[in-house]
DNA sequence: CGGCTATGGACAGCACCACTATCCGATAGT
DNA sequence: ACTATCGGATAGTGGTGCTGTCCATAGCCG
């Protein structure tokens, strides 16, 4: 066990734990007071580490999800289920009863003929972050929805193409568990550079920096209703305003 | 209070916790033991709601990016930092040292001419989720960066248009931040939703409840690498499978 | 064969977080 | 005067993700 911690890097109470939590199969019992693990133990301790540390599963979600990736008889959409739920926060599906917010994701997935089930659980999601604009009286918002179904659109695609793309069973439900889970994290920093990127695009930052962009009156908002300009030019890329950090 | 927690929903005891860790401003003193709320209570109870039940913030991070919209005098930049970090997982950040998967976000980072500073959050969060995809040797699930590059340059349009539609400085700075910290989890959930869609469209589903799509051996690998099908065809209308529950 | 050390397993404890329950003195209403 | 309610302060709760302690056993060394 201590080599497997050395060779992991993981600790070796968390070892213990994730052994004790079900996430980690038990290794050979080779004595009384010898286990031995193998290469298996290794990436298995790896993908927990990036499902816990990069998807921010909690250790129950994560113990799901790998419960999945180790049946090989589960049928391909069962595993998406599995593993869409284990990024969602249940606290978001319940109590979710029709209204407007429902009524307009029914729409989206009409107007696009998407193929989505009742409870899918981006569904119900999604329903509730509509709502939340409603709520906080931001109905602006809602309209992102199209552009955002546009770019959920595209990073499906993307994602089936990957899992098609395995060789084995194991192969396809593990790429499925960490492109949909590391894939949330991957999508959300994406979107930090491009808003960054956007932004110094929009509203290009003059020499002095205490410039106050958004200070005073109206900052003469540019063509910022361009949505599709998907040919990045090669603007400013001078004057390189690093970010605040918080105080 | 009573009857803010009435109108608000939100129970007496939490409002009292806002208060107390400074997400909600003190009502006007009436009396030593009255004190009076407005509607800008009310609303900012639900915004205080939506950042940390839809949002998932932490109350700690809330308070940031509270403290930000309060702040009129910030230059519009600067709440996009906050509100991005807010959402970022500090624990992310933390001894990230060059290597492979910053080199690779470098890459695509120059590819696309995009204006992305090197403290940015999504940038070193990027980094570490290609990392992981490395660690758990899968490197094939880097080859998504270049397409959901492009689903979070139509979502950043989006995100700063929606910004640009405001009318005062407050109003933007909270477009920001409601945008930023719910677009998230709004974009995960149309991305389960579509998930769902391109998986029935590609493996159309049997009859038979109990087929086994992924089991056996390879299954048949339609044209999964057509991935700029945005014109949603009318397929496959029929034979809904509902998602199985988790056991 | 005797002692020393290391191992794996069980269990309890800890730190953090988001609340929540209790208490208290000060009114407001009757 | 009396009771109910209010606000504020403080302490407690339940859940989570580890982490530390203890112990019987076993391997190793002389």
């Amino acid at each position: 066990m201590s080599e497997l911690s050395r060779v992991s890097g993981v600790p070796v109470p968390s070892v213990k734990f994730y052994l004790r939590e079900g996430l980690l199969p038990a290794g050979r019992r080779a004595a009384a007071n010898q286990a031995e693990y193998g290469d298996e133990h290794v990436s298995r301790l790896r993908l927990i580490r990036a499902l816990l540390d990069v998807g921010g599963l909690s250790v129950a979600s994560a113990r799901e999800v790998l419960a999945v990736v180790d049946d090989e008889d589960r049928p391909l959409a069962s595993v998406f289920d599995v593993a869409q739920r284990s990024v969602s926060r249940a606290d978001l599906y319940s109590a979710r009863t029709p209204g407007a917010a429902e009524d307009r994701i029914d729409a989206l997935v009409e107007e696009r003929n998407w193929h989505v089930s009742p409870g899918n659980p981006g569904r119900i999601g999604a329903a509730g972050v509509v709502d939340a604009f409603l709520r906080i009286d931001r109905p602006e918002l809602v309209g992102l929805l199209d552009r955002y179904a546009d770019a959920a659109e595209i990073v499906a695609q993307a994602d089936l193409a990957a899992v098609a793309g395995q060789e084995d069973v194991t192969g396809m439900a593990e790429t499925i568990v960490a492109g949909t889970v590391l894939g949330d994290a991957m999508f959300a920093a994406l979107r930090r550079m491009a808003q960054e990127h956007v932004t110094t695009r929009l509203y290009p930052v003059s020499a002095d920096p205490s410039a106050d962009l958004a200070g005073g009156s109206r900052p003469s908002t540019p063509d910022a209703s361009a949505p599709t300009a998907s040919t990045p030019d090669a603007s400013t890329s001078h004057a390189h305003t690093p970010h605040a950090s918080t105080p």
